[in-house]
DNA sequence: CGCAAATGTATCGCGAACTTATATAAGTGT
DNA sequence: ACACTTATATAAGTTCGCGATACATTTGCG
């Protein structure tokens, strides 16, 4: 375990493979709208940062410039996001989420919390409260992680 | 927030946006390895669970049986998995890991902790100390939601 | 036992979602 | 005006998934 070195008393592994089970649990999880993954993906990260460049997006998805404007249109035709010129580059569109689309985001959101609240009500009232303690720090976490992807 | 009802006096959605936030992270992480996503995942089911039939891992993959078949014709000629008779069943493959294959799972397992590491030394010390502490019942959580799915 | 029904895999054809290579359009610098 | 870079689009090819179907083995039951 590495627990020494650079400050960090936390056992790295432990944590990582705490979050690759929930990956392994989340990404499986039959979800009400079955749309491909970089999609679903794409939508949620208009959410987040709001509306990108085609560029910027396609390298947020590790996937090709072509590969994120096939998948653009693909979403333009289906209503759920809206290509509009960038008002200070000619060049470049950015890419607004509808309101549709900003509906699906929040459905499977409130589809995945629905999965989850059984399973915590089967905690102990004590692993519920670690879990509660640990979110702000859980959340800068990914946060960071966020960033260093620029 | 939901944080009555069924005993749960944690905020199901808190922990459902960190839980996403971690799998945008993970996903899309640069990988040293760079194979289809649903590859990967059989292959993390393989080593946590040994040998299973086609059936069970399409299943557990929600992909479609023939679509496996394929999978898993690809992964033996890349000499990660190998297909044997169920001695029990003669109808039945049991699809093992190979050492190969079982070395790029533990190949990137490592690599995702060393993503993780330069983040952790970012968190103070009450913050590492949190997770920690949370790491037994998010375990155990994890678990849970695995079971639920059979 | 013998034969239908159930179960487990494999094959075929097709479509969706990527890839690389290339083209077009707009901005930038000299 | 000219070459150069940046932003997006189009084209052709590949890969990976699906549904339908066929085949092999096991199970159950008269």
């Amino acid at each position: 375990m590495q627990r020494s070195g650079h400050g960090t008393d936390l056992a790295v592994g432990d944590l990582t493979r705490a979050i690759e089970d929930f990956n392994r649990y989340y990404i499986r999880l039959p979800v009400v709208q079955k749309l491909p993954f970089t999609t679903l993906s794409v939508l949620d990260t208009l959410v987040q940062s709001g509306p990108k460049r085609l560029t910027e997006l396609a390298r947020a998805e590790q996937i090709s410039q072509p590969g994120l404007t096939q998948l653009v249109t693909r979403l333009e035709h289906d209503g759920l996001v809206e290509r509009r010129r960038d008002p200070t580059d000619g060049r470049a569109v950015l890419v607004h989420l509808t309101e549709r689309g900003r509906q699906i985001c929040q459905a499977r959101h409130e589809d995945r919390g629905r999965h989850l609240l059984p399973l915590i009500a089967q905690l102990t009232p004590e692993e519920r409260q670690s879990i509660a303690e640990a979110l702000p720090a859980l959340v800068r976490l990914a946060e960071l992680g966020r960033q260093a992807d620029q």
